[in-house]
DNA sequence: AAAACAAGTTTCATATATTGGAACCTGCAA
DNA sequence: TTGCAGGTTCCAATATATGAAACTTGTTTT
């Protein structure tokens, strides 16, 4: 992956960074990376002088950057999604108390862009940014379902089609058919694909062009609840799905108010 | 700034289009941005590419982009200091009942990483992430207080001084002796010297070895209370950072268990 | 309708930054 | 002392980025 371009390089660093998960030395690095030492020696400094990782010293380890912290925070605020969502989801998370998650897609994988836990109430970044498979989640789904037909063949090449459980559809035409019935139900289950006992409902949120914009799903456990009654939720869900479609669409951002200074004005 | 490095060019434009804090468009942009058209124009193909842009073609914008919030999301949560101090942050709100916030220097600027607010308890993230100035909160000038004496003048002379209010400390003499009151006390205020009306108490968390690693803070308004009164607040979030100080100190990453395939192994 | 204009995209010779093998430093252990 | 692994620096060959200018495309103005 990325042939060209030393930026793609270096983002490959910082992802690589980010993957482990744990201060890294440089040679844990080396391992796993495909650049020569020289070359990733010198990412890393680049990386480190912009403040995308930090270095301690002491223990010759590095780390993701508060630079990185300051963007994201920009990113979350700027997504038209996120923000226009996140008073529907305690709504939403109020009239369930179930778990709520809203994600889009990303890169053909979903990504939980913010979220409501049943239990224990506090939506913390911390628990947006998570990134889960397409074919085997409920909110991914739900949006293959509904992604123009000339998408569709790329993305799903693009899944692993890994069976976590016995019930995980495990290949592109098993999903096409699965789509289909999706689409004709307006709504996605979840049923155990992806972890034993954790079932759920899932809607896209559409623009009002029928554009993808995200997914929004109710999740619970075969313990506590059944798709039959998990699918009496779904008119709900849709409906505040249609809201927040409709508000993002129609959110428009102020033409010339951000930065004063403008060269031309 | 960023003589050299596409990298540090293509961060720039990151940050560029993070501030303006809406989509924006090509020529808004070029305006303000140091480089030619043609070199504006591949870089932020470029970062489109690496999806740390996402580029709307309906009407030609630029956003910032998915794999961003994920890389932000692991950068959150690989931070020693903010995971860590979660749990007390919530225990010190509690008691207090007013605006808490942790902070942690990021290049001369005190960087908001976490938050819990006095009458909407609801932490989301997009209230962490802001920066401030460092000369001009409290939590910004516990940390100088505590900095080693070979990093302050560097610091100091990054400062903008701009005088906020009529209390704001303007110049690095000053701060010098404000910040040697604020060690002999141990904790620092906030005197309305960046919002008016807005006042707090502070003390920095350092690591055993009296490296600083952040700040914690209680905010409140000259309304409901005066300095003095928060000053009695002190010794309990000085106790309270202490602990947060002690655990991150002590916190060790696992040696050999996050990535199982090591060449090495 | 023609002409002028603005916004965005591509080209191409040139200058520049990146590359990575190898040499070179450490410190530390045998 | 020797050996060795983790880091760091060199430097010539090479690939890459650069940016002025030319070119589209779509939108105003005359």
């Amino acid at each position: 992956m990325s042939g060209d371009g030393t930026v793609a390089k270096a983002l490959d660093v910082l992802d690589l960074v980010a993957g482990f998960g744990h201060p890294v030395r440089f040679s844990d690095l080396l391992d796993h990376s495909p650049y020569p030492k020289a070359t990733l020696y010198r990412l890393l400094q680049t990386l480190v002088t912009q403040r995308m990782l930090s270095f301690d010293p002491d223990r010759s380890t590095y780390t993701l950057g508060l630079r990185l912290v300051r963007l994201a925070h920009a990113a979350w605020e700027q997504s038209a999604l996120a923000p226009i969502a996140r008073p529907h989801l305690d709504v939403l998370s109020a009239e369930v108390g179930e778990t709520v998650h809203l994600a889009q897609m990303d890169h053909a994988q979903v990504l939980y862009v913010d979220k409501r836990n049943a239990r224990d109430p506090i939506p913390m970044y911390s628990q947006a940014g998570k990134v889960g498979p397409a074919y085997c989640t409920g909110v991914g789904k739900a949006m293959l379902a509904y992604l123009p037909d000339a998408d569709l063949p790329g993305i799903l090449s693009q899944q692993s089609w890994h069976p976590f459980t016995p019930k995980t559809v495990t290949s592109a035409p098993a999903m096409m058919l699965e789509l289909a019935t999706i689409r004709a139900r307006g709504f996605a289950f979840d049923d155990e694909e992806h972890e034993p006992g954790i079932i759920c409902v899932a809607v896209p949120i559409l623009s009002t062009g029928g554009a993808v914009l995200g997914a929004l799903s109710v999740t619970s456990t075969t313990a506590r609840t059944t798709l039959g009654k998990l699918a009496e939720l779904a008119p709900r869900i849709t409906q505040i799905a249609r809201t927040i479609g409709q508000e993002t669409t129609n959110w428009r951002f102020p033409e010339e108010t951000a930065l004063p200074n403008r060269k031309r004005a």
